[in-house]
DNA sequence: TCTCGCGTTCGGTATCACAGAACTCCGTTC
DNA sequence: GAACGGAGTTCTGTGATACCGAACGCGAGA
């Protein structure tokens, strides 16, 4: 677990538990977890276990199904969830946008957010393809192998990139995969002069994604707004007027916010 | 808050402070509170806060703004919320249906899963109108004055009702609000005839909601689906038409989950 | 019927969560 | 510019308590 801002010292050990648990049963899936398997997972003793479930369901984080109770996430998270895409006011403007620009592409259009650079995806509405493209919502993405990441990271200064982009990161997950920083820096040069961001098939095979920065109102890049599809759907023909549209929705979008810049 | 199925005893304190704390920051909304702040709400010392904040900050659930630092709710929990809504399967298979039935009658549709006689929404497509209406998902809703829950009551036999339906909530929010459970029970019999049930501005007022349950593949009341409108836009003429398309998606809805009941 | 594995209860103990005091670092005021 | 107040942070002692392990009850298979 990456500590985002905050040291290991000074920490509630129970609590940390507490939601190391919350984590593991979200892995479970659909198939929950027993209490003996949320010990063996946590390595605690039952009773402990026990007791920390039994503080998580009163508040309704995890929920007990009966019988031989498994253990899942519970309702109190979607409501939680729901509370946080609210308070983005970012997402609560875009939304609607992101609608049209899904009914005008027919695909998956997402609206991440700039975390320290890193591109955290808060709202997304699928497109008519039968593909749905997992793309859970609330974590931190790759910077360098999205749309999204890419067109925040291109805002960015030379030694800010490489303080975010992972060397480790920088692995071949298809033919197309940037793999030096050198090649990421050369890209985000051509994303600069553009001013949206392509990810040919570098994070996944087949699947190609076009983000265009978001700025506030003042002028700091506030995230990004990108559509992603299969690479047989988005043709040679059609991503030049891809890239045109979805520019023009992060400029709707960065006006809405207050952005002056533009025009 | 209330305990859903555990008993008090044999809680960890500790953690269940940490999620009263994430209740305080929910409460706060957008502006998010200081540190001294929680430690008021909770009644806490501000090292111990500090320590459950950064606890709960490092996993994500909290989001530490600075200058002078403030907490929000962190993204983690829109990871959370999103994958409950995703486990949810009820959920999944009944959103391109909700957003059909949006589109065709303009109005804000809801789906409520069956929790233990109580409504609790779990997706929502906000309508066409102007009026957004505050309906947090997650949380148990009031069953005797909305649509959901009615239909949902109307499904369960007169002892059930009684013990679901709390006396004490039985007040008048408005002029049309039932205010006994006679007159409730009275309502659900006229539920159980027609097969949806009418919110008639017993919530709130000018506000009216159509709901319609739904059913599992065994036979059980999963849930309801409904629409939500002002009185303005709803007239006479129109309410008859919207019930039969409310029912209509909730027998929908049904078969998609296989019930085979109908027909 | 016996047994195994599960969830649950309970009591003792070492831990660690908590409070409070001390400290630093602002911004404000006199 | 010094003094002040209020904020967040660090540190330490201690008593509450989170944890473990053992024992119990129960249902499902064998």
């Amino acid at each position: 677990m990456p500590n985002l801002v905050t040291s290991d010292r000074y920490q509630v050990r129970s609590v940390a538990r507490a939601l190391e648990m919350l984590e593991a049963v979200g892995e479970s899936g659909e198939s929950g977890l027993s209490l003996t398997e949320m010990a063996q997972r946590l390595d605690m003793a039952k009773s402990s276990t026990m007791a920390a479930a039994r503080t998580l369901a009163s508040f309704g984080f995890l929920r007990i199904e009966a019988p031989g109770p498994r253990y899942h996430l519970g309702f109190a998270l979607l409501r939680y969830g729901d509370l946080v895409a609210q308070m983005t006011s970012l997402g609560k403007i875009a939304l609607p946008l992101l609608h049209e620009l899904t009914e005008e592409t027919g695909l998956t259009s997402r609206l991440a957010i700039n975390e320290e650079g890193y591109p955290v995806f808060i709202e997304r509405v699928d497109g008519r393809g039968s593909v749905r493209f997992h793309t859970p919502l609330g974590q931190r993405e790759s910077p360098h192998s999205t749309g999204a990441g890419k067109a925040i990271l291109a805002q960015l200064g030379e030694e800010q990139v490489r303080r975010i982009v992972n060397p480790d990161d920088l692995v071949a997950h298809t033919a197309n995969s940037l793999t030096t920083i050198d090649a990421v820096l050369s890209d985000l040069k051509h994303v600069q002069l553009v001013g949206y961001a392509i990810d040919n098939e570098e994070g996944a095979e087949g699947i190609i994604c076009v983000g265009a920065p978001i700025f506030s109102y003042n002028g700091h890049c506030a995230g990004a707004v990108s559509v992603t599809g299969l690479k047989v759907d988005i043709t040679q023909r059609v991503i030049g007027p891809l890239c045109t549209t979805v520019l023009a929705y992060s400029e709707k979008i960065s006006a809405l916010i207050g952005n002056v810049r533009l025009q």
